[in-house]
DNA sequence: GATCAGGTTTGCA
DNA sequence: TGCAAACCTGAT
C-alpha cells in the first residue's frame, strides 16, 4: 500500500478518456478505481484532490506504474502549447485536468483498438473482459479473481469459435491474424518501435482490420507517439467546427495529447446535448 | 424493436 | 480515386 500526493492526476478522467478499456470505478467503494495492465492489477483510492492511495508496493510503483501513468512528465508543458486565443482548447484542458497518456503495452493497445472499430466504449470493455476470461491467465489477489490480458500466444492458439462468445463478431478474424503475427514474430512490435511515425503507421496498416484510425490509436496509446492525432467522427467534428478543418501548426508536436483533452470534453458534452449535435 | 456505435474492407463506378 | 454497402453484435 502506497500513499502519494499527485498534482495532475485524475483516475476518473483517465478511465473515461477512451484510451484504455480495463480501468473502471469500483462501485462498492468511494472514489475508487481498479485496472489491469497486462498481468498487473492495481486499485486506486482518491482521498482528496491530490491525495491518492495505491494497492501496489513502492517497488512496483517505481518499477512500473509511475511510468505507466506517465508521471515523470509535467503536463503543464503540453498545455503550454495552447494558443492564447484558443478558448475552446482552454476549456477542454481545464475540464480534463488530470488526464495522462498512459504507457500501455503496444500489443495490448493494438488488439484493443482492433476491437474498437464501430463499437462504443462500454461495448469494447465488455468484449475485452470476455476475451480475457477466455484466453487470459487467471489472477487471484486480495480484491478478487481477475484475468490478465491474453498473451499473443494464448490468443493465437484460439479458434474463431472459441472467441465467438466475446461478441467481437467479424473482428475476431482481425484479432487472430494480429495475435498470430505477434506470436510468430512475423510482426515485431518491439522492433518497429524505433520507426518514425509515418512508417510505424504504415507498417501497422498492413494488418487486416487496421486502418488509419486503429493504427493511429495504437501509435499514440501503445507507442506513445504524442504527435499523432487519431481522427474519428468526434475529432472530425471538432476539427471542422472549431479549427476550420486545419489543426494549428504549433500544435503538431503534441497534438495527440491536446486531442485527448478535446476528445474527452467533446464526448461528454455530446452526451448531454442529444438534440443539438453541436459542441459549444 | 429500431437505431447507432470512437471503422475497415470490398466492390463497383 | 472516390463512394457506398456490408460486416456482427451490444448498448441505448
Amino acid at each position: 500500500m502506497l500513499r502519494l500526493t499527485l498534482e495532475d492526476f485524475s483516475p476518473a478522467a483517465i478511465a473515461e478518456s477512451g484510451q484504455c478499456f480495463r480501468m473502471r470505478p469500483v462501485h462498492t467503494e468511494e472514489q475508487c478505481w481498479e485496472l489491469m495492465a497486462g498481468r498487473r492489477y492495481l486499485r486506486i483510492w482518491q482521498l482528496g484532490d491530490q491525495e491518492f492511495q495505491f494497492s501496489c508496493s513502492e517497488e512496483e510503483w517505481a518499477d512500473f506504474f509511475r511510468h505507466y501513468f506517465d508521471l515523470d512528465v509535467d503536463y503543464s508543458a503540453y498545455r503550454a502549447y495552447c494558443l492564447e486565443e484558443d478558448e475552446f482548447l482552454k476549456r477542454c484542458m481545464s475540464y480534463g485536468q488530470g488526464i495522462r497518456i498512459l504507457h500501455q503495452d503496444p500489443y495490448e493497445a493494438l488488439i484493443s483498438f482492433l476491437i474498437s472499430q464501430r463499437k462504443s466504449v462500454p461495448a469494447i470493455r465488455t468484449i475485452v473482459e470476455r476475451m480475457s476470461e477466455i484466453a487470459g491467465e487467471p489472477i487471484e489477489n486480495a480484491y478478487g479473481s481477475f484475468h490478465a490480458f491474453p498473451s499473443a500466444e494464448a490468443l493465437a492458439a484460439c479458434s474463431i469459435d472459441e472467441l465467438r462468445p466475446t461478441g467481437a463478431g467479424y473482428r475476431i478474424g482481425y484479432i487472430l491474424d494480429a495475435a498470430r503475427q505477434c506470436a510468430s514474430g512475423e510482426l515485431d512490435l518491439d522492433g518497429i518501435g524505433t520507426l518514425p511515425d509515418k512508417e510505424l503507421i504504415s507498417v501497422l496498416m498492413k494488418l487486416r482490420g487496421c486502418g488509419i484510425k486503429v493504427a493511429s490509436c495504437t501509435a499514440l496509446f501503445g507507442f506513445h507517439r504524442l504527435g499523432i492525432c487519431p481522427q474519428d467522427v468526434w475529432m472530425n467534428r471538432v476539427l471542422h467546427e472549431k479549427y476550420q478543418d486545419i489543426w494549428p501548426q504549433q500544435y503538431q508536436p503534441v497534438l495527440g495529447v491536446l486531442q485527448q483533452y478535446m476528445f474527452h470534453y467533446a464526448r461528454l458534452e455530446m452526451r448531454k446535448t442529444t438534440n443539438n449535435r453541436r459542441i459549444s
